[in-house]
DNA sequence: GTTTGTATGTAATATCATAACATGTCAATC
DNA sequence: GATTGACATGTTATGATATTACATACAAAC
């Protein structure tokens, strides 16, 4: 059963880091929760088919492929045909609930959907973990570089491959 | 017929820089001749398929499909199955003379082969141009983010959509 | 209760990418 | 100058990702 958000809860007191440990369900629940509450407040529909889509992506710190969601959503009882997945990803990462992982042609749940973000994915390349990480200085000496060549950014895609402080430990 | 990289040309003194004009066949040209000198120097074979899949990237400063540059190696008497163009371009990526752009599904020449680099790409989507942007600063940035999680980045992708400077003034 | 806009279902197809194996090329060695 | 071994290319087949187009259903507004 979800309960409300607490600060003691490693997972809701930093929702950047899918790295730490936390107590996953109620991180997830708590996500549910808010993005409830964001789309009420734009008065936009969590359909059932969004809703579900949602919950698949929140089980994991981790990307799916859209056709992994399918068939979860078809298992389920929505349709099997890939615009069923990508309709609702597709509205997910339009609202900000979920990214869209270029470098893995996969999806990811947004993990502190609302506030204003473009954030930089931190991919384990042994565990498939992805944790989303602020990044305003990136931005803004991205944002610099482009300027001095006149270039107007709209929207920036930037993930990084490497390794997650427990892959790093793990033997090979 | 290509002639020597002069400081005077915009292409060669700036070759970052895909939005300027500049003299792009004696660009191109350079770039080939650089090619060849990396290759050597490495004890590494630009084949003819290779050589050419290259000449067809640095025909634009835009980003190609696989496929694309597959018809064009096809029509040059080349195979014309997938592989001989993923082949290709996946040896001119690890060889750092093309990159890989993600956000599009596409690849492109690099146009400073040999310095090592891991440049962002300002993508126009209107024109499709892509340029490279030196992006020091933002990598310093990214990896400090990334350290304070304990990731440890082998590979970043820094792509941005936006408009290049001659299409912000064209009109729609 | 009809209209209108939005959402979903479904079929078909487009686009991007790789695995697996056969064949060819070339240079080093014998 | 034949043999070998490494690398490169050709080709078949298939897998994975994504979209277009159209039909149907559903819900809010009137």
């Amino acid at each position: 059963m979800p309960h409300s958000h607490t600060p003691d809860c490693p997972g809701c007191a930093t929702p950047d880091l899918a790295f730490a440990s936390h107590d996953h369900d109620h991180c997830s629940a708590d996500a549910l929760l808010r993005a409830d509450a964001i789309m009420a407040a734009k008065g936009v529909r969590l359909t059932p088919v969004r809703r579900r889509t949602l919950e698949i992506l929140l089980e994991a710190h981790r990307a799916m492929g859209a056709y992994d969601v399918l068939n979860r959503l078809a298992a389920d009882g929505f349709g099997n045909q890939p615009p069923v997945a990508y309709r609702a990803l597709d509205f997910l990462e339009e609202h900000g609930l979920a990214h869209r992982i270029r470098r893995l042609n996969a999806f990811t749940a947004c993990m502190h959907p609302g506030e204003s973000h473009a954030p930089a994915f931190l991919i384990c390349r042994r565990c498939n973990l992805v944790a989303e990480a602020p990044v305003a200085a990136v931005l803004t000496a991205l944002e610099a570089a482009a300027t001095a060549r006149g270039f107007q950014i709209e929207r920036s895609t930037i993930e990084s491959i490497g390794l997650c402080p427990a892959c790093q430990t793990k033997p090979v």
